[in-house]
RNA sequence: GCCGGGGUAGGGUAGCGGUUAUCCUGUAGCCCUGUGGAGGCUACGAUUCGAGUUCGAUUCUCGAUCCCGGCCCCA
């Protein structure tokens, strides 16, 4: 009986996990050298930490269940949540700002397709604490810098909703939230039936429909034009001028939503080619949720990058291990696990398993791609050394242990 | 939840209402019992699952499931 994995999951293979780990690892020394420090939360959580942050809504997507305690967990969808939920609950009390970063699988249960798995990878940086423009540029930043450290071109976007937010700001709050999604969606047309159903003045519909369309050079001083010299605009621009410092390329897109009402003030996206319909890799902003999970009024600014989209565009190769092989014979396999013993903490040495022939075993030391192998016979053992040779010369000698050691441990 | 395309040895393909086939790879063995990468031969190994039509289904029909792409959604 075979039994397949879950749908939306998958199997990472040797050469995958390896591909895998090395641009983590990658990511993650960019991450550290900024100042970030890495974090790791349970990979379920109360149902209600969720609901909270996104509504009752979001329940059909998750992946929840009831524990044999009769509590409704659900495994996590993503980790801002928690990341609010842990510094509520035991780093309230430490200095400002807090730096955390995480990388962890999420679960979803969505429809999979091209970028979008049931579990999944996210890499997320969450800056704690300030509302200063510094701040946001910082993981803005850092964002695109973790990018560019696992060669990937990607084409930054960000606003300040704080601008769009200042305009609507006559409406009710509901119908604020209802028309950033629509601006999220880039519904224009769901847009222009929402202005008509609220009856919303002209001159705010006339500025609205404008100020979304604002993208690229200028865009700010066109907005000024618009919407006066208010101080949401201004720090925006004290926001661009520090990413021009860090030499960032950015597009300004008042398009930008995010659709969720938690955001505060800056918000940007990233998107990457090659990624078909899911072509978003990295999404963010500053965004006040530590409230809501019962801590006090402190600002966040944060990002996600998915991960998975990331491996699937990214071509950074792992550099091999180089595998020592030790051949035997039936005589001396005890010899040659003694060697493996003392060769291991310098490099990786395969012995054989398999009761193979000498011949074979050569032939196995080639196609696992092996540059050297240590040959142990009779005549090696009483001479009380080894032969080293080496698979792409051809060439070998006679060593002792130590001198093996010395030729080949600095490769590793 | 919706739409389209798929599922044949471990991987890649072709085929077809009548005992499927082929390439790569793996393992075991042999040509070849202390020197590998080549080649040859032999063996092992698959029609996603279920129901229906049929004398007979891998093929046709229906359903399920999984994969791929898109919609919705995207915290």
């Amino acid at each position: 009986m075979k039994i397949s994995k879950p749908r939306g999951t998958r199997d990472f293979l040797p050469q995958d996990t390896k591909k895998r780990r090395n641009v983590e690892n990658i990511l993650r020394q960019v991450v550290r050298n900024w100042g970030f420090n890495e974090i790791i939360t349970p990979t379920f959580e109360n149902l209600e930490l969720f609901t909270l942050k996104s509504g009752e809504g979001i329940i059909g997507e998750l992946y929840n269940f009831r524990d044999k305690g009769d509590r409704e967990m659900t495994l996590r969808p993503e980790l801002t949540a928690p990341v609010m939920r842990m510094y509520v609950n035991e780093m309230q009390a430490y200095q400002q700002p807090v730096k955390l970063f995480y990388f962890e699988n999420c679960f979803r249960y969505e429809r999979p397709q091209k970028g979008r798995f049931r579990e999944f990878w996210q890499f997320g940086v969450e800056l704690i604490g300030s509302t200063n423009a510094e701040a946001d540029a910082e993981v803005i930043a850092l964002a695109t810098e973790m990018l560019r450290s696992a060669g990937i071109k990607g084409d930054l976007h960000v606003n300040n909703l704080g601008v769009i937010r200042h305009l609507l700001s006559v409406l009710e709050p509901e119908q604020q939230s209802r028309i950033m999604r629509l601006v999220d969606k880039k519904d224009d047309v769901g847009l222009d039936e929402l202005l008509e159903e609220i009856d919303a003045p002209a001159d705010l519909r006339m500025k609205l429909l404008e100020l979304i369309c604002l993208t690229g050079e200028g865009a700010i001083a066109k907005a000024r034009d618009l919407i006066g010299n208010i101080p949401e605009i201004e720090a925006f621009q004290e926001l661009l001028s520090i990413l021009d410092i860090y030499g960032v390329e950015y597009t300004i897109d008042f398009g930008i939503a995010r659709g969720l009402d938690y955001y505060t003030g800056t918000v940007f996206e990233i998107y990457a080619e090659g990624l078909g319909a899911q072509n978003q890799v990295c999404g963010g902003g500053s965004y006040q949720l530590i409230k809501l999970f019962g801590g006090g009024d402190v600002p966040s600014t944060g990002f996600g990058l998915g991960f998975d989209r990331i491996m699937e565009v990214c071509e950074i190769q792992a550099p091999d291990d180089i595998p020592v092989v030790i051949i035997a014979k039936d005589s001396t396999r005890t010899d040659a696990l003694k060697t493996a013993i003392r060769l291991r903490p310098h490099m990786p040495v395969y012995t054989d398993l398999m009761k193979r022939n000498f011949k074979a075993q050569l032939s196995y030391a080639n196609n696992i791609g092996s540059s050297h192998v240590i040959i142990i016979g009779e005549q090696e053992v009483e001479a009380g050394k080894v032969t080293l040779k080496n698979m792409t010369t051809g060439e070998q000698e006679l060593l002792s242990i130590d001198e093996v050691i010395l030729e080949l441990g600095h490769k590793q």
